[in-house]
DNA sequence: GCAAAACGATAACAAATGTTTAGATTTCTA
DNA sequence: TAGAAATCTAAACATTTGTTATCGTTTTGC
């Protein structure tokens, strides 16, 4: 639980004591390599922070393919954040890349944390805000840079993503076959 | 100023006195059909909400393409906010694509709201997560539905776009070229 | 440690999407 | 209101990307 009080130390100013009581109504948990974590069609009821570990978040369409929207890091949050806030089944999957440990926040304990907390809301505004960016940052590289360009830049927001996940899941990310991918990596087109 | 009053009375709970302050420091502008509103590079200071007309968000790929990433409509906010947030220069470009009238919140006004409303936070919240869940749905429609399947629901989100916006900019917005919706449309492939 | 499964490269072919050009129609602007 | 510009469709061709299948290699789970 260490790793996630600093991280709320870091990001608002807090009191030991609303640290205390936050983070006592909070559950760590472990996932095993290949787990699924969190199923679509229910709605999500929790968030979790990533102790240690990686996930993988996905959707599958209309013909069955699954693709690979996001990973998921260290010291991060994921959950289907959008269906959590409307309470409506989860369109994604969640799973987990290696044995990954991570701290459980059920529905009753942010809500509380946003209305009790003196920077509950805050922190609130602060996470919604970094997931902002980083998908603002998701759709403009889906729009300006071709799959190659993806390619070749997601170290830079993924940092040992090639040591940690298949290639062909970054070819999901990417939003191409693992065939074209590996097309792509020999040089041809661009 | 009533309509933007208005929107912040539904969104939070806030005083006639605070109302009244934050408004006052909030500044009307127009802009004609086809105004560049803001362009790249120069830091963004400003977070406009839309009163009346539509607002159109660019990026101009290493190749010159320009490539429409959003089409901001009545009763919402719209700027770079990403690049707002991070203080760096602006990606994007914003143009009315009618006769627009916004309201204007600069920098120093935002930060002070989130700072001395008592629901300021919670507002910066709730606006971050309303834009997370559209965002999140852009990811989603780009990863799991065809160009023809995304044109078939782009009334769902922006209704009378048909009449508002030429074709080739919805084109740019679903990620392909005027050529291919033109053919999309003829009922060719899927 | 071994058998089975997963993985990545490759080739041949198919489908989707882009490019260029032209022409007809509509819309804008002076 | 007339000329210019913008818009949309269409066709032919080029490029990108997907599909399927095969074959070594690596990794995994027992």
């Amino acid at each position: 639980m260490e790793q996630f009080r600093a991280y709320l130390q870091q990001m608002i100013n807090i009191s030991k004591d609303e640290l205390d009581v936050f983070t006592s109504s909070c559950i760590p948990k472990a996932f095993k390599r290949n787990d699924i974590i969190s199923r679509p069609d229910t709605v999500p009821n929790e968030i979790f922070f990533i102790n240690k570990g990686i996930i993988r978040v996905t959707i599958t369409d209309n013909d069955g393919v699954e693709h690979t929207i996001h990973f998921a890091l260290e010291n991060q949050f994921i959950a289907d954040y959008s269906c959590f806030i409307m309470k409506q089944p989860s369109l994604y999957a969640l799973q987990a890349l290696e044995q990954t440990e991570v701290i459980v926040l059920p529905r009753s304990v942010v809500e509380w944390g946003y209305k009790n907390l003196a920077e509950g809301d805050k922190l609130g505004r602060l996470v919604a805000e970094f997931y902002f960016i980083y998908q603002d940052m998701r759709i403009r590289n889906l729009y300006a840079y071709t799959p190659k360009e993806r390619y070749d830049k997601i170290t830079e927001v993924f940092p040992d993503i090639h040591n940690r996940v298949p290639q062909h899941m970054i070819a999901s990310y990417l939003g191409i076959t693992p065939v074209h991918l590996s097309r792509l990596k020999k040089g041809e087109s661009r």
